[in-house]
DNA sequence: CTAAATCCTACAAATCCTATGGGGTTATAG
DNA sequence: CTATAACCCCATAGGATTTGTAGGATTTAG
């Protein structure tokens, strides 16, 4: 399940989108068009800015704004940011791989069939991107 | 992200596959096989029977034991027991369907994606089966 | 009757999610 | 230069969920 974090993000992702080129957007002015918690919400957007995915300007006239085009940003990249891995169990991640004590990995059969899990979301999650949000 | 529950129940639920028709095995067994908390197993099971995929009979010589064949149980079924909505969000999940405060749904390009990934999801775990466990 | 099992409910412990608070820093306008 | 608008950062509270445990009740075989 999405958390509520990234349920926020890609709704105030929307708002950019919808506002891209227009120079900084601040956060005042997203929760404006999206109603939430602007403090939550600034959490949000910081992380989404350590990821890459938005730019920042301080000051007065500042605020938030794409990094790209938003038909180069996927939902993986975003999801992988706010909630981490994106397989149903870590010992099937491509981007959050840990070791599985339980089983040999190379002989278990939950393995195996998460990992086309895994598969199935990302051929849906990599090729949608910001620009299907509109 | 599935549950350490849901973890330990295709972990039980091979163990299960593996003696099919040799009778109800019980939780002592099955811990025997797959080293797990033989208590927090028994409530797991518990679900499973309550969920309708496993039989159990009590007192000695007792156990858990299938109701149908390994390939005629689906890991949807399963995850669905123990982990709920298999879809990304309560607004596009088919068996544990939430209305969304905050989306009107027919315009939501969060809500279609996401149904995207729940079907994506869904194709595979249909599919697969306590058979493909072996 | 006794031992081996499941059944059931409540609860304890730990972790994670959600949200808030407060102060700090930076940049612009005037 | 000052006021103000905005982002930056961290700590933490509160709640929800997950994970696991305890203890007793019930059932069945021998």
């Amino acid at each position: 399940m999405l958390s509520k974090k990234a349920q926020y993000a890609f709704r105030a992702l929307t708002v950019l989108v919808e506002h891209n080129g227009e120079g900084p957007l601040p956060i005042s002015a997203i929760v404006r068009e999206q109603p939430m918690s602007t403090k939550f919400l600034e959490t949000i957007l910081l992380e989404l800015r350590r990821g890459g995915i938005l730019g920042s300007r301080k000051g007065k006239g500042g605020g938030y704004y794409l990094m790209c085009s938003p038909k180069d940003v996927s939902f993986a990249q975003v999801i992988r940011i706010l909630d981490g891995a994106i397989a149903p169990l870590k010992c099937v991640s491509l981007n959050f791989y840990e070791r599985c004590d339980d089983c040999d990995e190379q002989d278990c059969g939950l393995h195996r069939i998460m990992a086309e899990v895994r598969d199935s979301k990302l051929k849906v999650l990599e090729k949608r991107t910001l620009a299907d949000l509109a």
